[in-house]
DNA sequence: TCTTTATATAACTATTCTGTTATATAAAGG
DNA sequence: CCTTTATATAACAGAATAGTTATATAAAGA
């Protein structure tokens, strides 16, 4: 799913992770998000897109600011997805499979 | 956090989802998972060690196979991550902002 | 109207992916 | 031994990233 493929690759860059702990916070400008960093404006404008085209955030318009703030959408994709993961990580599939090797050791011949 | 970076990062791809996807049904090798795909077995191989680094698959050692399986760990830590957001969108943080966005507009001067 | 402030966009560069083919390695099996 | 099978690795090409500087735009305010 072409969502999923960018909202996980939005998260994937430490960057864009603190924008995002941050808006957790509450509302921001630009300016506001990007006065931690030691980035230029234009590269955090470049990373806030990438969020929004993510659906990770949304921005309104006021004046000349553009309050960025979380949005729901993509996150709770994720979560569904993960949960696929979760789900067989949790039913022990993995130490199931450790008992089947150990016991039907799949045609190995003695050593010579 | 690093791990997080190569967790997301591997995420991020179709093709390792759709690996992770079957690893979700049980162990299996390299040849097996490379199977249903139309791209090369090197190419699988190089998606399994991305997957490996991340923390997210562990492999076996067995003749010459290399049967991978599900990890917990990466997945956790993930889990962990998104539980801020998580947080903090269901702490409505994001309807806050609206009220208070409305109710005090940030010195706006009527038009003209 | 002129200046400042907030933000976006373009052009460019360096680096990092993703896939390919060709080849290496090592165990399995006759 | 020799061949086959499973997998890894190297070398390479093309696409996508992430950052930079320079510049555009548009609202705010004097």
């Amino acid at each position: 799913m072409a969502t999923l493929d960018s909202a996980f690759s939005a998260l994937a860059d430490p960057t864009r992770r603190a924008l995002l702990a941050r808006l957790a916070l509450g509302e921001a400008s630009v300016m506001e998000l990007a006065e931690p960093f030691e980035m230029t404006q234009p590269a955090i404008s470049r990373h806030l897109k990438v969020l929004e085209g993510a659906g990770l955030i949304i921005r309104r318009v006021e004046g000349t600011r553009r309050p960025c703030r979380l949005a729901p959408a993509a996150i709770s994709e994720i979560d569904q997805w993960l949960g696929m993961l979760r789900q067989a990580l949790a039913k022990n599939y993995d130490r199931l499979d450790d008992v089947l090797a150990t016991m039907k050791p799949r045609k190995r011949k003695p050593r010579r």
